[in-house]
RNA sequence: GCGGUUGUGGCGGAAUUGGUAGACGCGUUAGCUUGAGGGGCUAAUGAUUUAGGUCGUGGGGGUUCAAGUCCCCCCAACCGCACCA
């Protein structure tokens, strides 16, 4: 064994072993537990980032810990390999998509390599791969042929100089990125899926999920939404364009219905746009002008609430359904016709919203709710309601509600709703806030949504027998429209022999990234989509690991696809990931100079020295390149646009794999953002030479000729010592194995070397209990820094140390004849005093109250109270 | 704006059930070691102090024998908001 730690050479070998062995091959075994380990798989965007790394070293953290607690493990990889990147790239570098995202693919799967994940390689996957999508195209059209797919026309962006669908993040400012022009919206139709069929069980199974991050499932409450309100026709007073007219509203306030002052429609309302025309026929173009200028409003609901409420009178009136008041109908830009019904009453007197937006316009503002808070006698009044300065939004007693006076919001949605029922103007209805799932996009580099559509305007499947539609991949992309689209014959099929054209638009990639999960257990079955008795043996995944910025969108996407691939029999479980753990963002330093326009230019973390004081503290730091000082803007994400991305290939070649997957697994707790440190890299790497070094001196000492363990007569620091080692035995399973927190199961493990490095391993007794010292060392840190422990165990086992047991525990070692306890006085740590393990509480009682430290402040004093916690902590309370 | 999260030494973080605040690591300081390496080892390291103590977990209040931990109010930063993945 060499002397020098030499990690390069060490992982290469380990690497080599591990693909030789097929070690990581996962293979159905009803005899074992499974544990099916995933962690998201990646946007092939070029190269491996710190996220990925972090990402990944979790999974096979996890993975690696659970084979060695005797597991039959599956850790899969692929790619998720559609989206928008692929064709930007594709347009920079003139290029097609396909060949720029296999490209990446392979150079990223060799990152992943050199990091040593465990990977079963034989069922990599490929979300663009036809392969793969043939069988999304296919449950699409089951889904279409059991009525959970509709076509319905939808809200886009629309760059009206470079004629094309934008993305959001394609939209700077209202503007397009590229063309530079106001964007427009645009209604054009679109497929959908019936998400909103599922909104109640995806709400009700999130308490199956009870290991699950109690903050995603609430996100996911909230995202959902459900609500119970009642919807109900508010007629329009007089003739529109010479007809009856009404609209809906829903509302989860029907006790402040006596309160509504005006109603409001969005902009696109078809009662809008017939006000519109009848106002410009009187020579009044305020409300069209309004129309028009809301076109070009976003979309996004971050948008929407951050901009400026306004709206105009349509000079419509609607009849209040109860009252028979006529109350002004306004269009309004921050109501959407694709939310609900595209109108909503309001209610100045207690919503905030509506009462801005009367105080501006010089709306009617009525209260009709009383509050405690309202009527309290309270001098202080910095908490009282005041309807002259806000809405009241608390619920409260009707007021001003004639016949519903004094009922509370119970009462009064009870009596409201009964009297809108019995008079046929409306009905009590849950609502949810999930809007159903808009899988069309207008892109190339996706999946072709396999429908046809007919020359009458109607749509059919494409029919099973002709699947895939496959995407052609050696294109040339013009930077404007989708090649498919742009090719005129690409589209032309014929339907029931009749002349027809495929559907150009493409799914949502979170159409792939919804199952993935899934196929992998059947990656290579070409006779179906899911093999069911693969699938139930290894869902739902045991553990799942991702970002939380996943947290809403595709895990609530994926929770509903496997609904869906359980209502049709491909799976038997109801919800598709049993454990999950949302890993934190990967900082780093960002430094900057102010560049000549005033604009900062960001600088490498690389090229910047730091220097402190001889406190420690940073007083300043300055460019490696010109010597000159930078200035320091703290810890952000890593990123291109900030110049602080450290490139993990980088960090490998100087330390190897182990030194960074060791800083990754220490530095924070997983859920936690994690800073880059290149001190802290230093000191994971020391660490690892040290635990390298320890086994290397024992070989040494004991000439390989390893110590005997049987009748053993361990004197008092021996004892200590394998107390000491249990304890963390123990610390480390459940910090690994329930607790998921990996740093301090890995500052356990210092400790414990801290200790290990101290002791002498002169007597067979000594080095009994260094070895199953470093054993258990080794075993522990195998998921962490697995090329190390290999190479390790190898040498003093000459076995893999992949097929060995974790440690145990040894109950009897834990056995402590002593205790620490804590004497305080009045909750202040006064004295610590050590006493045998059986003594009683009136002894310790005595010795605390006795303790010269606790007398100097109790003298004078009368004892009023002692609390003892046995074992730990005696509290005197004196005055 | 709405929803969610976080806030503890010079820094990353620990304290799992209300019971010694600061484990472990980084940085810094001092010392030892011819030391082939992005060295090794030993020790110190929250602030303050009249050296008895006192103060200290974003800020303010409260509950308790005891609060980083529980309750109320506030502040700041970060993540998501449906076409980035």
């Amino acid at each position: 064994m060499e002397a020098i730690y030499n990690p390069q050479a060490i992982e290469a070998t380990v690497q080599k072993f591990w693909t030789d062995n097929d070690t990581f091959k996962a293979v159905e075994d009803e005899s074992k537990e499974k544990f099916y380990c995933l962690a998201m798989f990646p946007y092939p965007s070029g190269r491996l980032h710190m996220g990925h790394v972090r990402n990944y070293s979790l999974g096979d953290v996890i993975a690696r810990y659970q084979r060695l607690q005797g597991k039959n493990v599956m850790q899969p990889m692929g790619w998720d390999a559609f989206g928008l990147p692929a064709e930007n790239a594709a347009i920079k570098n003139k290029s097609a998509p396909g060949k720029w995202t296999y490209q990446n693919i392979d150079y990223m799967r060799n990152q992943l390599k050199s990091l040593g994940f465990g990977y079963d390689w034989s069922r990599e996957l490929a979300t663009c791969k036809q392969d793969y999508y043939r069988w999304e195209q296919w449950f699409f059209i089951k889904l279409y042929e059991k009525g959970l797919v509709y076509k319905k026309n939808a809200t886009v962006n629309w760059d009206p100089v470079d004629q094309t669908v934008l993305a959001n993040e394609q939209v700077i400012d209202g503007r397009g990125w590229r063309s530079g022009a106001l964007v427009e919206k645009k209604a054009i139709p679109q497929w959908f899926i019936k998400i909103t069929d599922y909104a109640q069980e995806l709400l009700d199974d999130l308490d199956q999920l009870t290991d699950w991050p109690e903050q995603v499932k609430t996100m996911q409450r909230n995202w959902i939404g459900r609500s119970q309100g009642i919807e109900m026709t508010f007629e329009v007073d007089g003739l529109v364009d010479g007809k009856q007219a009404s609209f809906d509203i829903y509302t989860t306030r029907p006790d402040t219905l006596m309160g509504v002052t005006y109603v409001a429609l969005a902009a696109e309302h078809p009662l809008a746009q017939v006000a519109a025309k009848e106002n410009i026929a009187k020579g009044d173009n305020t409300l069209a002008d309004f129309i028009l200028e809301c076109k070009n409003n976003q979309t996004t609901e971050a948008d929407m609430a951050a901009m400026e409420k306004k709206g105009v009178d349509t000079g419509l009136k609607a009849i209040h359904p109860l009252t028979g008041d006529l109350v002004p109908v306004w269009a309004a830009n921050f109501v959407l016709m694709d939310y609900g019904s595209g109108a909503v009453m309001s209610v100045p007197g207690h919503d905030q919203r509506d009462y801005e937006f009367a105080t501006k316009y010089g709306l009617a503002i009525t209260q009709v709710i009383s509050t405690a808070k309202e009527s309290a006698q309270d001098n202080d009044n910095a908490n009282i309601s005041d309807i002259s300065k806000a809405a009241i939004t608390e619920k409260g007693k009707l007021i001003n509600s004639g016949e519903f006076n004094g009922l509370d919001f119970e009462q009064a949605f009870q009596a409201i709703s009964d009297k809108l029922i019995s008079e046929n103007k409306g009905k009590i209805t849950t609502n949810f806030r999930l809007r159903d799932w808009g899988v069309s996009r207008q892109r190339y580099w996706g999946t072709p949504i396999p429908m046809i559509n007919l020359a009458n305007g109607e749509s059919v499947p494409v029919p099973t027998s002709e699947l895939p539609v496959v995407l052609p991949e050696d294109v040339v992309m013009n930077g404007v429209t989708s090649p498919i689209k742009d090719d005129p014959e690409w589209a032309k099929t014929t339907f029931n022999g009749e002349d027809a054209l495929r559907e150009t638009d493409t799914f949502d990639t979170f159409m792939e990234s919804s199952w993935y999960y899934a196929r992998y257990c059947s990656p290579n079955d070409d006779s179906q989509m899911i093999d069911p008795a693969k699938a139930n043996y290894w869902l739902p995944v045991d553990q799942y690991i991702g970002g939380i910025e996943h947290a809403i969108l595709h895990l609530l996407y994926s929770r509903f696809f496997h609904k869906l691939l359980r209502d049709v029999g491909l799976v038997e479980c109801d919800e598709p990931y049993k454990k999950l753990l949302c890993q934190g963002m990967v900082l780093a330093d960002t430094y900057y100079r102010e560049a000549a326009n005033g604009a900062q230019d960001w600088i490498a973390p690389s090229d910047v020295i730091v220097e402190r004081d001889d406190k420690g503290e940073v007083t300043s730091a300055i460019s490696k390149i010109d010597g000159k000082a930078v200035i320091s803007a703290g810890m952000s994400k890593m990123s291109k646009s900030k110049n602080n991305g450290i490139d993990p290939q980088e960090v490998i070649s100087k330390y190897g794999a182990d030194t960074v997957r060791l800083f990754i697994m220490f530095t924070s707790p997983p859920e936690q953002t994690l800073e880059w440190s290149d001190t802290g890299v230093e000191g994971a790497h020391r660490f690892v030479k040290r635990v390298y070094k320890i086994v290397h001196d024992f070989i040494d000492v004991t000439n390989g000729e390893l110590p005997s363990t049987n009748d053993l007569n361990l004197n008092s620091a021996q004892k200590k010592l394998r107390r000491e080692l249990h304890k963390t035995i123990a610390k480390v399973t459940d910090d690994i194995g329930r607790r998921n927190t990996f740093n301090t199961a890995i500052a356990a493990i210092m400790e414990l070397m801290n200790h290990l490095s101290k002791a002498p391993v002169a007597t067979n007794e000594d080095q009994a209990v260094m070895l199953e010292s470093l054993r258990a060392v080794i075993l522990m840190l195998t998921p962490i820094t697995p090329h190390m422990c290999h190479y390790l165990w190898q040498e003093l086992e000459q076995k893999p140390v992949e097929d060995a047991q974790w440690p145990t525990v040894d109950e009897s070692a834990l056995v402590e004849d002593e205790k620490l306890i804590i004497v305080q006085v009045n909750g202040k740590l006064r004295a610590k005093i050590t006493v045998a393990a059986d003594t009683s509480k009136e002894t310790v009682e005595t010795l605390g109250l006795t303790d010269e430290h606790v007398l100097k402040f109790t003298t004078g004093k009368t004892i009023r109270k002692v609390i003892y916690i046995p074992g730990k902590l005696l509290n005197i309370v004196a005055n």
